[in-house]
DNA sequence: CATGAATGAGAGTTCATTCAT
DNA sequence: TATGAATGAACTCTCATTCAT
């Protein structure tokens, strides 16, 4: 997509159009505006994105896999939709305030989702006792970080990195696995 | 600052002057461009932090009361310089790549900081031994991602959080207990 | 109409068949374009004016009595048609010289039948001796200047009228009569 | 002026500054809009022909040599500035309400003096008691009659005209006379 | 005959940037 | 050094027109 390669501002109309293979016009058929478009665009991967967590956290596993499949499923999703997601994690500088609240609610959400799936952890007595809320934000800034590193492939691993291998699935494995020693019981 | 209130594409050469109180000729004694005018701003405020970062880990503290510090200044300096910061963690949508090759540079400093602090913790006992780049990005993404909901004011506490109060330090506080759990030998 | 409601450049093409109750393409099955889809109208109206005025200015009438009857369906016209004639009153500012060619012939046909309604009733004594040039101006022009201002509502006519009052054939029996002292033998 | 060799639609922001020889942005600095140079440009033309005729009509003359100075003004001015009076005369096709509102105005003004004029030439025993409303219409409509003819050089002289020769004033002698003759006591 | 989805030339407008003062 | 009037490249968006169905 264009504007993940050139960002918002540094995409034409026309470049979107020339990149989807239609006319300019035929864009303003389906969307009322550029800012419309890139509403759209964000909304959509946000939403599906809240959707198929909700589906993770419902499924029949442990704690710690459902953690696990989480990982691994928001830094995969990132290397393919990298800079969509750096537009949404920013919160949006640049948007509309309008448009930041519809992007705020399904945020929110995913906040929802991710606290109550502590919650029913803390319940089932798979995790230590501990504030849903600042958990929920634990898990999901250490997610952004990640995500936003691997986007902007921010740092040569070569550089920096201590053990942590480079796939998604080993880090998103050494991630969790650190959350855990936090986290069990 | 107009960069902060109305984002970078929405604000004028005009507005910046006008809130500098010169005239807009004068923005071009100092700055090549507007594009070389964020950079200037953006690469100031995170050299800043990331100095103020280094001295705080450099204090005569135990970890965990670095940790704590660490938090507390970071929430604070959100309160200020909101939308500067979002720049910076969204890892730079709609940036030029040499512009963000600069901020990179600031920002694996900074993470390399934070590594060689949680090294220098292990080897003091402080804490239990762990990979220093997955703990790092936790600490980092925490942060972030409690600024992010901070400076945007994205939830309405009173709908989402489960028992942490609003203020700085004590989100700082309930934030830095519950990582510390999963740290501390 | 539409043209007549929202102007000539404020009106679409789809206005104009969604108005007709026909696709947008089927316009153009029998008008080669938007503008000469407006000089058809136009044309037609103009036309279909200059041959009620001739056969009007042909009636068993005395000169009096004619000059009420074009009066008073001129006006009369002006309250459908508004601005279809304001469009041509105006000589046609924004419109191509062949166009402006068109319609100043079928104007001119009209003056022509003027001028010799006036030379005719010279002749037949009616009137008194004048320049059938002039006088036919002076007719149509104050037709158009009533015109105009019924159809814009250009006056409230409690600010401005003397004592004429304000339906078509009050008007037209007020100016035939001013103007038939000045033509009377 | 570029509006009035090609119309409003028929001229580009581009062709205006062309021939004002200066930017195109440059426009902008004085004008809001593309619009609201059209109404700054017709409200001024207006309003000086406004503050003239109103001058005219007060100079210590008797009836006929006012009307005569009136005729000659009015045709005169057409010829400098012809289609911007088209567009005042036509009312205003394709004029947004409000626009059309503050040339009303000012044409009320016009007609506010005429009919003061016609009054007070009753008054003074100059013309015939007649309905100041009408009077004002039939002289200014048949100015504007004239206006528009000479504008468009709608006719050939040759072909049309009886007795009355081509040049402003003898046009404007000729209608008046006619006029004068249904006017005076 | 009739349609309307698709098109792209072209318009108005903005605003970073320059430069004479 | 400081300014802001002037500029024009570049953008978004509209809409008359076409043509496959």
């Amino acid at each position: 997509m264009v504007f993940s390669r050139n960002g918002f501002h540094g995409s034409t109309m026309q470049d979107v159009a020339t990149e989807a293979g239609v006319g300019k016009g035929t864009i303003y058929l389906y969307f009322s505006s550029k800012d419309q478009l890139l509403e759209a665009i964000l909304t959509d991967v946000l939403q599906k994105y809240s959707e198929r967590i909700s589906e993770i956290l419902s499924r029949d596993l442990d704690t710690r896999d459902k953690l696990r499949n989480l990982f691994e499923y928001t830094l995969r999703g990132a290397e393919r939709r990298g800079r969509q997601f750096s537009f949404i994690l920013a919160g949006g500088p640049d948007m509309g305030e309008q448009f930041r609240q519809k992007l705020l609610n399904i945020k929110n959400e995913i906040m929802k989702n991710l606290m109550d799936f502590v919650s029913e952890s803390i319940n089932a007595g798979e995790i230590r006792p501990t504030d849903p809320y600042i958990a929920a934000h634990i898990i999901s800034g250490t997610m952004n970080s990640l995500v936003t590193k691997h986007m902007w492939r921010e740092d040569k691993f070569e550089q920096l990195q201590g053990t942590a291998a480079g796939s998604c699935s080993e880090i998103a494995d050494a991630a969790v696995d650190f959350l855990w020693e936090g986290m069990k019981q």
